[in-house]
DNA sequence: AAGATTCACATACCCAAC
DNA sequence: GTTGGGTATGTGAATCTT
């Protein structure tokens, strides 16, 4: 349904309440025209038969725009969730109905905005934390390196390489565990790093160095 | 200014509750 | 049958648009 359709009948909704609070007072509402009704149809034979044309097209006019009206209505009826107490709604309780509806809505659409500007925010502290973890990390596994010999480093340099290219890596990231998941993030952050210590291809060796260690 | 559209009222009609 | 609430219709006035 068009907006503009939606904000007329919630301005009716309201002209409606406010005309039942004012009947409550016991006070009219306004008359911006003679209201001489009974006065009209006496005159009615001296009208012309031109003026005759005017009125009847213009009550065709009316009932087509009552027809819309009556359509904009049950568009809106279809659109707001309706109690299993409505067995029986009239005009002013669907548009009061669509009135809370509305209201409902904004209140939601308020909420899940929140909660996607903290989620935001988490997903920002951690991935920063990461960053620095896999930083520090690095920076651990480089120093117990420089306490081994020289030979064991070049032998396990060996097996190292066969571990960097073992199968299941790369083509089946959706596959691996958790473990390797972390491993994989981590060579990433450290290559996307620049201004870290290490260059990519060192970092990826002395990771994949300590992996060789612990599984020895 | 003229024509189109909308508003606001009176009245008629329908229907359920009593 | 009466009554009250809700809706449809006719109509002139008011307002908007061109």
């Amino acid at each position: 349904m068009e907006l503009n359709s939606l904000l007329i009948l919630l301005e009716a909704a309201e002209y409606l309440e406010r005309r039942d609070r004012e009947a409550e007072h016991g006070y009219a509402s306004v008359l911006p025209f003679n209201s001489d009704y009974s006065g009209k149809k006496t005159k009615a034979s001296a009208i012309s038969r031109k003026a005759q044309n005017n009125r009847s097209s213009h009550n065709e006019l009316e009932k087509h725009r009552r027809a819309k009206l009556r359509l904009y209505l049950e568009q809106l009826k279809q659109l707001v969730p309706l109690g299993p107490d409505s067995t029986r709604h009239t005009t002013l309780s669907l548009l009061k109905r669509a009135k809370m509806h509305i209201k409902k809505l904004e209140e939601q659409d308020r909420k899940a905005l929140n909660m996607k500007e903290q989620l935001q925010r988490e997903h920002r502290y951690l991935k920063r934390r990461l960053e620095q973890l896999s930083v520090s990390g690095l920076e651990r596994i480089r120093t117990d390196s420089m306490g081994s010999t020289i030979s064991t480093d070049s032998e396990q340099e060996v097996d190292i390489e066969g571990m960097e290219f073992t199968p299941g890596e790369g083509d089946s990231m959706g596959s691996v565990s958790d473990g390797e998941d972390y491993h994989y993030s981590l060579r990433g952050s450290s290559a996307s790093s620049p201004g870290s210590a290490s260059s990519s291809s060192s970092g990826s060796y002395t990771h994949s160095h300590r992996l060789k260690s612990h599984l020895l």
